[in-house]
RNA sequence: GGCGACGUAGCCAAGCGGCCUAAGGCGGGGGUUUGCAAAACCUCUAUUCGGCGGUUCGAAUCCGCCCGUCGCCUCCA
């Protein structure tokens, strides 16, 4: 399998250094719902697993949520509640929202909040050697001190200085040093180190839980390409100077970045996003993955509401296939899919291309129609859909209608059509079905009698 | 200003030197089915890959220039 590489800016033959493979994701900064590009994210890391444990690789994967930070704290101030509740609620909605997605559970979600002492404890390490140094209660991180500092964002310390952005502070040895600790001031949560009270600055807990629960290296380091910098540049300098390993990751794989219409790209701090709640309240899961995977993972996508529409009923299609009557159940030719899953296997081989995979799931479903109608045994074909589909996270599952209030009125007035139907008074049963779509609902008559589903 | 990504049918989107007169999905045309519909299925739907040059026996794919869009450059998945 290949995997593209931020690192070495190509494609590699993926080798696992260790087993399980050791993958870690950036998780989000809980102070707001989670929106499509967190759901986009997270779901093509957990494609990343579950398609290696496909291919019989046992993977360990670690999200972490942080839950503290300036942004968390500004935004309790404002609200004039507990920042600690704040982050509660959002990382409950991240959990949520991600179910909802049929996102399986990463298998430890740490909180930096429960990772002070391992923080604590990195720091100190980069103290000691010399790679930080303390001032005014904070720390910081000697960036120029670090050689190969940029090696992941191809950007370096002289450059950095150069531009203005870089706020002024006495404190600093350099501007370009970052902290990974910062001194308490009033108002702020805090908690107590060597170099007094204080807070992580925002690198060094990915640096720390990494560390704790995968080891001082990993194979796989994940998170959405505007991570590349200054955040995962910061990690790879704090946890190759304190423990000497290089590379920290073996592997970096950044996502593409969603847009909103108008090209921009999606996120809380431009205020333009989409929740992931409310997708999933006109949106299936399946159709929100299916419409994820229709492009690559690492090319930019685009939010249109018109195009998760289309992928509802490219999901149809698939339901479709994988539900059709085996008519041929008793018949001796059986559909063979295992050139499906051959070409399946070499698409998502090559870097996830999902879209490739798709399209053989879409040829797999025209292919079963087709043995369907020669009356060949389908269970095969069909078989191999779900093993397919489910790889990629979808269920293929019907859309929910039912049990909810009205229900038993839309049954009435479909038993009232079907006895005119019967006495074919057609009249009669199209004026029902119009009354039926003007509340509606929709209805299909088949063998197996009507079915209805809200439009 | 620096670094990087991208521009393929009405829309979304693969392909990255010959299998491409370009995959797959949505939409649209035609057909099968149906009391009529809907749904479903089948089938057709880019001689062409932002523009102009160049390299090559051969280019959507490589190189140069130009036009357009986006990301990062210490908030961000």
């Amino acid at each position: 399998m290949q995997l593209y590489n931020t690192l070495t800016r190509q494609k590699e033959d993926f080798k696992q250094i260790s087993d399980p493979v050791r993958m870690y994701v950036c998780g989000p900064t809980t102070y707001d719902e989670p929106h499509l590009g967190h759901g986009l994210s997270t779901v093509i890391f957990e494609l990343l697993q579950s398609y290696m444990e496909y291919r019989g690789i046992n993977v360990k994967r670690v999200q972490n949520f942080t839950d503290v930070d300036d942004k968390i704290i500004d935004r309790a101030a404002e609200m004039g509640i507990d920042w600690f509740d704040l982050t509660q609620e959002h990382i409950n909605s991240f959990l949520e929202a991600m179910d909802g997605l049929n996102v399986q559970p990463a298998d430890v979600h740490p909180r930096v909040t429960e990772e002070i002492d391992p923080i604590i404890e990195l720091i100190g390490k980069l103290v000691d050697s010399g790679a930080a140094y303390e001032a005014g209660g904070s720390v910081y991180f000697r960036v120029r001190r670090d050689e190969d500092y940029g090696k992941l964002s191809g950007r370096t310390a002289d450059r950095m200085d150069e531009l203005a952005r870089l706020e002024p502070d006495l404190l600093k040895e350099n501007p370009e040093d970052f902290a990974l600790w910062k001194a308490w001031k009033p108002g702020e949560p805090a908690w107590e180190s060597p170099w007094g009270p204080g807070r992580p600055g925002w690198h060094i807990e990915c640096s720390a839980m990494a560390r704790r629960y995968l080891g001082d290296q990993i194979d796989i380091h994940g998170g959405g390409l505007d991570l590349v910098f200054p955040h995962h540049e910061n990690e790879v300098a704090q946890s190759e100077s304190a423990t000497g390993v290089v590379p920290f990751a073996r592997f970096w794989v950044h996502n593409g970045l969603l847009r909103m219409a108008g090209d921009e790209k999606m996120s809380k701090s431009l205020g333009n996003f989409v929740t992931v709640r409310d997708a999933l309240k006109s949106h299936t899961p399946d159709a929100i993955r299916l419409w994820i995977f229709q492009s690559h993972y690492r090319s930019p996508a685009t939010y249109d509401a018109e195009n998760l529409i289309a992928a509802e009923r490219a999901v149809r299609r698939l339901r479709q296939a994988a539900n059709a009557v085996n008519t041929g159940e008793d018949s001796g030719d059986r559909y063979d899919a295992e050139h499906i899953k051959q070409r399946f296997v070499v698409a998502m081989d090559d870097d996830l291309n999902t879209p490739r995979a798709l399209a053989t799931i879409f040829d797999l479903a025209r292919e079963i129609f087709t043995a369907q109608s020669d009356g060949s045994n389908i269970a095969d074909g069909q078989a191999m859909l779900r093993e397919l589909v489910g790889v990629l996270g979808m269920t293929l599952d019907e859309p929910r209608h039912g049990g909810e209030a009205g229900d038993g009125k839309i049954d009435e007035l479909i038993a009232e059509r079907q006895n005119a139907r019967q006495k074919r008074d057609f009249e009669t049963a199209d004026g029902i079905r119009d009354q039926l779509m003007s509340m509606g609902i929709e209805i299909s008559d088949t063998t197996q009698g009507t079915t209805w589903r809200r439009t």
